[in-house]
DNA sequence: AATATTCAAGTTGTATACAATCCTTAATCA
DNA sequence: TGATTAAGGATTGTATACAACTTGAATATT
C-alpha cells in the first residue's frame, strides 16, 4: 500500500507493477504467477520476485499456497460481505475524520480526481479509469492523518477491487462517478456523520452490483506485462 | 496474526517464537535482531530468517530498515494516540459484532482466560500474563466471524501492547483483569452499542497509563531465547 | 475400460557464496 | 585539539545451485 516505500528497490518495482496491472484488471483474479517467468520478464533473481510476491501476498492480492505457488487472490462468494463490512468499517470511520476538514488544496485534489476519473471512463481507457477510481479512494485514506488506518483502508480497498474484478463484469469497475462527487460535496460541508452514511452507501451499492456467476480465466503474462517473447 | 498458517514450517516456528518473546515484553522495543544471530540460534539459514522476520515487519512489530538491519518496533510519542484510535475503531466494530451472540461454550471460555490471566498475573509471572491478556482480545477478534477485521484487528492489539511495552513501565501491561471481567459481561448481555463503549473506555484507559519518559533498552538475544551460546 | 503406478518435467523451498552497504575505529591533517 | 578521511569488520542484498515437492501424462495392472 505505501507506494512509496520501495519505489526504488528492484523489489519495488516489481511489486508496483504487479499491483498496478492486478489493481486495473489486466491480470485476472486465478491468474498464475510463477516466480521464473516474473523473474525472466523483469530481468531480475527469483529472490526478488519472490519478496514482491510476498508482499502483495501479504497485502491480500496475492495468494501464496506453499509449494505450489503464487495467484491472483480469489475469493468466495461467501466471503464477500466480509470484506465490504470491514471496509465499510475502515473507510467509514476515515471519511469521518475528514468529513468539515478539507483544506482548500484538498478539495480541488479532490475535485480534479473526480473529472480525471470521469474523463477516463468516458473515453473508453476503463483501466486508467479503475485506477484513478481507486485512487480517490486511497488520497481520503492518505489525509485522515492516521497512518495505520489509512494502511488498513487502503488494503481493503484493493481487496474489494479485486473481488469487484471477479465478480462484476459490467465495465464501471463498482464506482460511480456521480457517488464520487457526492462524496466530495459532504466532505466539503458535512458533519461526521452524514459523510460516513454516505460512504456506507457508496459501497453498499457497489456490493449489490455484483454478479456471482461463474467465468473463466485464461491471461498471458508476458503479454500483459508488455514484454517481447525472445 | 494468523499463528496457524505457518506453525510447522522452519519459517513459522521462528515467526512464532520471536512473536511471543516480542509480546512477553523479554524483547523490548528497538533491539536488534541481526539474520545471523537468529540463523545461529534457530539452526537455520538466514533465508528463513529472513522471510520469518519479513512477516513480522508487515504485522508491524518489527521494523526493517534497508541495509540497516531490524528491530522489534519503536514508535514515537507523538504516533501513539494513531494506533489507539484505530484499535478502538477495529476493536469496538469487533465486540459489537459478538456481543449478545455468545455461545455458552464461547461464554465459559472467555471467563477461563480471564482467570487464567488473573492468576498468572497475582503469581507473579508477568510475561504470561500478558500473553494471556493479548490472548483475551485475540479471542475476541476471533469469534467476531470477520476474517480481515479479525487479523486488523490483532495486529493492532500486537502493535499497541508494544507500545505499551515501551511506555507502560507498571508490570499490569496495562490490561486490569477486572477490566477483562467487565467486558466479558457486557459481551454476554449487553446491546452492542454499550459493549462497543465499555471497549473504547477500555481501551483508553490503557492510553491513558502510559508515561512517555525515556528508558535505555539492552537485551541479550542468546540469553532471551534460551540457547547454550557454544 | 477403469484404476493404479511410475516417471518426468516444472515449480517452489532452502542454503550458500559473493557483492554492496553501513558503521566503527583509527590514523591523518589542519 | 578537533575534524576529516580511510580502512576494517560486520551486516544486509542478491544471485544461483541444488533439494524437495507437486502435477500430469504415460504406462502398467486388474
Amino acid at each position: 500500500m505505501e507506494k512509496s516505500k520501495g519505489s526504488k528497490s528492484q523489489e519495488g518495482i516489481v511489486y508496483e507493477r504487479l499491483f498496478d496491472v492486478i489493481i486495473e484488471q489486466k491480470l485476472q483474479p486465478g491468474a498464475r504467477l510463477t516466480e521464473i517467468s516474473l523473474a525472466d520478464i523483469f530481468a531480475v533473481s527469483r529472490t526478488v520476485v519472490r519478496r514482491a510476491l510476498l508482499r502483495l501476498s501479504y497485502e491480500g492480492v496475492v495468494d501464496i499456497k506453499p509449494n505450489i505457488g503464487a495467484i491472483v487472490t480469489t475469493t468466495e462468494p461467501e466471503d464477500v460481505p466480509q470484506y465490504f463490512e470491514a471496509r465499510r468499517i475502515i473507510e467509514g470511520a476515515l471519511i469521518r475524520r475528514v468529513a468539515g476538514k478539507l483544506t482548500t488544496y484538498q478539495e480541488e485534489t479532490l475535485n480534479a480526481m473526480v473529472r480525471e476519473e470521469n474523463r477516463y471512463f468516458l473515453s473508453g481507457n476503463r483501466a486508467r479509469g479503475l485506477r484513478k477510481s481507486i485512487d480517490f479512494h486511497f488520497y481520503i485514506a492518505d489525509i485522515a492523518n492516521n497512518k495505520p488506518l489509512a494502511e488498513m483502508g487502503k488494503k481493503m480497498i484493493a481487496r474489494t477491487s479485486l473481488i469487484v474484478a471477479q465478480y462484476n463484469l459490467s465495465g464501471s469497475g463498482g464506482c460511480a462517478c456521480v457517488d464520487h462527487s457526492a462524496l466530495v460535496d459532504v466532505m466539503v460541508k458535512g458533519p461526521g456523520d452524514q459523510a460516513e452514511k454516505l460512504m456506507y452507501e457508496h459501497l453498499q451499492h457497489i456490493e449489490d452490483n455484483l454478479y456471482f456467476g461463474k467465468q473463466n480465466i485464461e491471461t498471458d503474462l508476458y503479454r500483459i506485462l508488455e514484454v517481447d517473447r525472445s
